[in-house]
DNA sequence: TTTCTTGCAAACGTTTTGCAAGGTA
DNA sequence: TACCTTGCAAAACGTTTGCAAGAAA
């Protein structure tokens, strides 16, 4: 694992690249979005879930995660300066949250936001409904 | 206040419009979204808080009501059934939750489902930043 | 050494559950 | 009557705080 680029950040602002932070990070990278606790247990024994919830602050205030809706609680994944700015599909059958592109959101909503006046500092999309694969499911067991 | 429409949706599903429903609802009437402190603050004294959760469940998954993102809490207002389709701008120095027409985004939104094979149920963008009124209120301070 | 980090325990705010009493049909 | 609905108390979560011990510079 590659900790260069999360270290230069660290210690670009007095933080230093521990083990809990390199245990946290890791169990994000090349991940789908995880909610707080399938966090936590995937790094239960290794790191406390107060350090877990910490540093999941820390690196939000650093820009290394970011949070993402889902439903009304949140999940947790790399920001786009550590993987690409997208936005989510949430299936509600099966609990996963489906990166996409989506570059025709982004002109309709910076123009969304000139129209009224408004400075906007981010923005999330969700789109929730059925993934593919469980309407598939769904269609074998009906036929 | 006008609760027929309310009474025609419990009634057909079998719930009774009640005294603790009436208020609830009325609550909600022609404002934006509340924060589930902020209705249970304004129904103090006449709603318990557990049977405004309760009927906010129960609004919500008769389509009276719908959760809105806001941040990483929820706010709650009547659902396009009540009210109209709209987006929000979420203003992260006022706490306001600005609703908006967005037709451009309905299009591309229906079209993101069709690319990925997901059946859309709903969707929600949230646009954060600072709204006209926070801005101008800066510049003042600035200048 | 000095400062940053961690783990544990305990506090906190939000939401849910159990239950008996009060309404409604 | 039979069922719904409410309020209260208490439990269950998710998250944060205080503090003393452990790691990093």
């Amino acid at each position: 694992m590659d900790y260069s680029r999360l270290a230069k950040v660290l210690s670009s602002n007095g933080c230093s690249l521990t083990r809990a932070r390199e245990q946290v990070f890791g169990a994000l990278v090349d991940k789908e979005g995880l909610t707080m606790n399938e966090l936590i247990d995937e790094l239960s024994g290794k790191v406390d879930r107060v350090s877990v919830y910490r540093n999941v602050t820390l690196f939000e205030k650093l820009g290394i995660l970011q949070r993402i809706s889902n439903g009304f609680k949140y999940k947790v994944e790399l920001s786009d300066n550590f993987s690409s700015h997208h936005h989510h599909l949430s299936c509600s059958q099966c609990g996963r949250v489906i990166n996409i592109k989506a570059d025709q959101l982004e002109g309709a909503i910076k123009q969304l936001g000139k129209d009224h006046g408004f400075v906007i500092s981010g923005h999330q999309v969700e789109i929730r409904g059925s993934c593919a694969q469980c309407v598939h499911e769904q269609d074998k067991e009906v036929g």
